[in-house]
DNA sequence: CGGCTGACTGCGA
DNA sequence: TTCGCAGCCAGCC
């Protein structure tokens, strides 16, 4: 596992975030054998903000909360983006119970 | 090579 | 429920 795989990876399960839908950076480490590294995942995204390729809007850490707002074009545009797919917010929080999605929950549909 | 920081998480008080 | 500590690994100086 090279560290340039271990971005390919985490690009990869990110991207397959449906839309309305967010997930954990611990969600995505574990999925792509890292679940130590979940500091690594929010770490891989900041290289990829600003690129429409890869939804990082719709990572947040395990509360919901939008840790990465920061490194957007703006501090708003990241709940901005969440709520214009749909996505609920419990304060300041996205609201895991309703919009939590499970990377690899959907690997058995192909 | 060594020290500090960071888009995190889990456990204990 | 809220606050503090430890583990983790990559990037920068």
């Amino acid at each position: 596992m090279n560290k340039d795989d271990f971005y390919r990876r985490v690009y990869r399960v990110v991207r397959r975030i449906p839309t309305g839908k967010v997930t954990t950076y611990g969600a995505i480490a574990e999925q792509i054998g890292a679940r130590s590294s979940s500091r690594m995942v929010g770490y891989a995204l900041h290289g990829v903000a600003g690129d429409m390729d890869i939804p990082c809007h719709r990572v947040v850490n395990r509360n919901g909360e939008l840790t990465g707002k920061m490194h957007f074009a703006t501090p708003t545009l990241m709940r901005d983006l969440l709520e214009s797919e749909g996505v609920t917010f419990r304060g300041d929080a996205v609201d895991m119970k309703l919009h939590f999605w499970q990377p690899g929950k959907q690997r058995k549909q192909g």
